[in-house]
DNA sequence: CCGCTGATTAGACCAAGTCTAAAGTTGGAT
DNA sequence: ATCCAACTTTAGACTTGGTCTAATCAGCGG
């Protein structure tokens, strides 16, 4: 995936170093990370890059629409590079956060929120997932 | 209201002043207020209560099940004292979070979801509420 | 009235996130 | 290649929401 850089700069941000790390571990990982947990990721193989880089950097791809935001875990933000409107499933024991595609779960709102313009939605289940299989 | 009161000790909680100025406030309200405006509101009444009974307080009411939380305004946890399950509305512009009634909207999965065993869930909304009337 | 248990208080502490000022890069124009 | 201006990175200070602690303060049974 060496065209993060492409991506970045088709997207007006110029392609440090530091923000294609940051890009490359985001965007190759369904785990929805928070913004420390990628710090502490990045600087695996970078380590001098600093927090307030991958801050800014997250907040960025977020801004330029090449990420999306998500409060799923206890009041933490964390990071999610599927774009596509999904779901959200989170085990309750592991914190784990499942994407659930779209077409897994049908919506229908009656009339009585004519008073509400929705612009998104999305349904967020908690449970306990079973091991598959 | 006065039975707040009983309603705390039915719930085995000793009903000290302190806690009755929190309970009354929550549970009259539907604003969904996070803790420190609850702070706030009841020091008005109450000047000397300290942020750590009021933290302390609407955390032993969710814990005795008499109040729900929710993470709906950025990242920030706010108390539901309404215990039926209902869905939510957030308005972009203002923050204002809506309570959606439970019939309001038909929520259906497939079976891609057999691996998922849903405790709970709920239909989160955004956008802009129109001007009623 | 004594003493125990539990509640309250102020302030220290912690974690997530933002901001700042200084130093380091980058790239375009020459 | 060189220079400059604009942009980026860095470390650490700061802010905010929330928890913890140690000391004080009720409330109640004996």
């Amino acid at each position: 995936m060496t065209d993060t850089i492409a991506l970045l700069r088709r997207a007006g941000i110029q392609a440090t170093p530091q923000r294609v790390a940051v890009a490359r571990f985001v965007f190759g990982t369904a785990a929805h990370p928070t913004a420390d947990e990628a710090w502490a990721k990045v600087k695996r193989t970078y380590p001098t890059i600093s927090r307030a880089t991958v801050y800014n950097t997250l907040n960025l791809l977020v801004e330029k629409g090449l990420l999306r935001t998500q409060i799923l875990r206890g009041g933490t933000v964390v990071f999610d590079p599927l774009l596509e409107p999904h779901h959200h499933f989170v085990d309750d024991r592991t914190g784990r956060v499942y994407d659930i595609p779209w077409a897994a779960v049908k919506v229908t709102g009656n009339d009585s929120l004519k008073d509400f313009d929705v612009r998104e939605y999305q349904v967020v289940m908690r449970g306990r997932k079973r091991r598959s299989k």
